[in-house]
DNA sequence: CGATTAAAGGATAAAAATTATTATTCATTT
DNA sequence: AAATGAATAATAATTTTTATCCTTTAATCG
């Protein structure tokens, strides 16, 4: 399991252990909600407070260590900031996976046709995973 | 100006006063945040509830009758149900606005590729629209 | 039309989600 | 190892959303 002391701390975050606990959280899970994540964490911490849930993942957004993603008829879950992609969610079992996909085409004719200078690309396809097909 | 009495009643929703400008404001705004709906809202019925909003929206949302469009880094908007489209959103004005683009390719590839069968595609490119550019 | 009825609105309380405050504890630097 | 600035936990305060209760109203039907 990767150690994410050094990643924090250039991150200029210090490395507690509350915030190595959440990146590995993050990791092993992908994609994770705040309550979700607060369930998993006070098993370790059982005295932490979902304020230093909230204060850390907001902390992480703004220093782009980690990214929001906002579902569809779901809560919001977070993940650890990596290459852009998109993602796919199932409606039935709620899973959410990272896909690749090339947007440029889409992109640039949108530049183009609409004069809308585009910096970011959110997608998500829903439907039905091939596990609840 | 349309006139959404008959509309609202082929979704099962009586046309009250309250509904009808919900809808003009939706029509008119293309799209709005429960807040600003709110704001607008009270100047024509100042005793209006901020939970009829939210009963209305959520009545109108379970009989497909509007949409939620959830943007990043902002408030989630609502619009009139129409056909299939994605937005763009300006970061700079919040501005967003509805385009048709052609995402059958990327849907059929991520179907087979991935093995999921897709049932809808949430796009939002963020960036600079022409105005603030 | 006017009465009937199921639904909608308004006021308010309650619940859920998020943010702010503060004293204490801890990670990092020296 | 001590000093210091930052993080945590506990708690309060806000904000957002939903539920309840009672009154009012839109739609239906004679």
């Amino acid at each position: 399991m990767k150690n994410y002391t050094d990643t924090l701390r250039s991150h200029n975050l210090k490395a507690t252990p509350q915030r190595l606990a959440i990146t590995d959280i993050l990791y092993a899970h992908g994609h994770i909600s705040i309550e979700s994540l607060y369930d998993v964490m006070i098993k370790k911490f059982s005295s932490i407070s979902l304020a230093t849930i909230y204060k850390n993942i907001n902390l992480m957004l703004e220093n782009s260590f980690i990214q929001e993603v906002k579902l569809p008829n779901q809560k919001t879950v977070y993940e650890l900031t990596k290459h852009s992609h998109s993602h796919i969610m199932c409606d039935r079992c709620g899973m959410v996976n990272d896909i690749t996909i090339d947007l440029n085409a889409i992109v640039n004719t949108v530049s183009t046709l609409e004069n809308f200078e585009v910096s970011k690309a959110d997608l998500v396809l829903s439907g039905v995973c091939k596990n609840c097909a």
